[in-house]
DNA sequence: TACAGTCATAGATAATAATCTATGTATTGG
DNA sequence: CCAATACATAGATTATTATCTATGACTGTA
């Protein structure tokens, strides 16, 4: 069998020709001349290398080999039918994969999103990354995630950002702490506290280090830590205060409480940010359109809203 | 999908690119140029309606859309190639189908040709046609089968004819007859007897008439039976005797026992008969060669084995 | 036998595909 | 940054395919 010339719109016009029995019969349906229709069953027996239908009492009827011809297109047609109406699928964003990459301060508010987003798709799958800035910034260098999450997003030309979701920063001291209902404290009543910071790279570091410069203070005693949560649990401990995303603690504020600084919380919000050359997958396209409607509904964001559907029509 | 231009070569090809992961090298392999290559996942990327490669740290590497593709290739070609395999069995005539159609008598000889066959033949499936010699005659007219065995064929130019096996005809009476042991027993003994004999139509009978007619012996009294077993059988049971094959009663003689009579055993043979211009199923060609072989063998039919090579070759 | 259907073949044409050479453009590894 | 390697694109040519109209051959029925 010649399969290099073997093409499925033979096969196609084989199998209708052995449902329907009649050349004639097929040329209508597929809106060819008679002629086309013998031809090109003539052009597969060819390929074929034997006699694939013969005429018995007026009809067409397949041949031995016809017949299995004719099982196998129906087999390898509806394989290929399956094959498209994958495609379709992928297209729609309804099954298909992404991955996002989210500093790590975001994972407390991304699973707010992802969570219903693959409750509703479950054929997506979705991949997330997790890392510090540093490391989402190589990532991201190496084009290696569909979307990321940043507090600051990296300036980049080939990029479009939408800022989606308010992150307040806010200061945390241990529960019952005693600063917890003094009206109008500030910088200057705390000083000579001790603060738990995260690395120097970190977005929340930054922000918090540009007020302090802003206000013109120099805290007395620092200590870095790593991570959110380690932080938390220190402050809870008492080891000290700390600037924190409203974020981390609203979820379970085990030990801890925003303590009422003037001038907090800073404002800062999440962005998302994808590549403009990168073609998105549909799964993160339809990913981005599900973030829009909840921040239009239960998140009530509506700038958040908007600044997703600019980024959207960015890269319609 | 623009599935009507899918070709199985641009499947290849892909799957091949997908395999290597390089596009110069599948252009080497499949004794192609680069841009060849370049040229027909463009093609192919076009039919799908989405990229199915990308470039990845110098390597080819299939897109998501190209990895489901890939497999669809993988399963798709190997399919293809299952039919293929099967094409070349059914040409060797290892595996298929084919219908012979036989005369009552030569039911008693062919399943001792049959069964070897479809012993060494597994995947053959045969299809036995069994009538009286009007039957065979129309479904020959027909066209119904692909090889008939007649003592007497039909006169047909279309027709290849090959005697294969001497069909003797035999004079039979009731077990413990009383003629069994005479010497020299002619007609003229037996004139007043019954005589049993099949319908006009059948070749047995016919035989035996021209053989009557060329003795100038009219017979005195005669019965006919449609079958031969029930000739056999009222043989036995002294209702009178019968001119049969000596296939009939060799098998399982119960009751009755050939007497002899001068003159015979008649002459006669089984015919294989073949239509000129049907293009016989490798089957069963492979049928008629294990045929000429056995005769060459165990049958020692060193005159049919010549008919039926000769036969072959007519049709080869 | 004539007619109506059905299929095959011939001949023509336009579209598509396959394939090459030459050249441009990235990418990767020194 | 250079050189090597690999891929993409352009332009051209040839082969193949898809398709038509016109016509011939066959088949079964009125």
């Amino acid at each position: 069998m010649k399969i290099r010339q073997l093409t499925f719109r033979l096969l196609q016009v084989f199998a209708d020709v052995v449902r329907s029995g009649s050349i004639t019969a097929t040329a209508n349906r597929l809106h060819l001349t008679q002629p086309t229709v013998s031809q090109q069953l003539k052009r597969l027996r060819e390929i074929v290398g034997e006699p694939i239908v013969r005429q018995q009492e007026g009809r067409i009827v397949p041949t031995e080999v016809g017949q299995a011809l004719y099982q196998l297109s129906q087999d390898l047609l509806s394989r290929a039918d399956v094959f498209s109406q994958y495609l379709e699928e992928y297209n729609s964003g309804g099954r298909g994969h992404f991955s996002i990459g989210l500093v790590n301060t975001a994972q407390y508010v991304l699973p707010r999103l992802l969570g219903p987003f693959s409750q509703a798709n479950p054929q997506v799958d979705v991949t997330v990354e997790v890392g510090n800035r540093q490391q989402m910034l190589n990532r991201f260098e190496r084009h290696e995630d569909d979307i990321y999450v940043f507090s600051h997003p990296p300036i980049d030309d080939a990029v479009l950002v939408a800022p989606f979701l308010s992150n307040p920063l806010v200061l945390v001291g241990p529960e019952h702490s005693r600063w917890a209902d003094v009206e109008g404290l500030t910088m200057d009543d705390l000083k000579e506290q001790r603060f738990l910071l995260r690395e120097p790279g970190s977005a929340t570091r930054h922000m918090f280090n540009a007020w302090l410069d802003n206000a013109g203070i120099e805290l007395r005693s620092t200590q870095q830590i790593a991570s959110n949560e380690a932080i938390r649990l220190a402050v809870a401990s008492g080891m000290g205060l700390a600037v924190l995303s409203r974020h981390v603690i609203a979820d379970s504020p085990n030990g801890v409480q925003e303590l009422p600084l003037r001038g907090f919380p800073l404002k800062s919000r999440w962005h998302f940010v994808v590549r403009r050359e990168r073609r998105l997958p549909p799964a993160a396209y339809r990913f981005l359109s599900f973030v829009q409607a909840s921040l239009a509904g239960e998140f009530e964001e509506l700038e958040g809203e908007a600044a997703v559907a600019e980024l959207l029509r960015g890269l319609g």
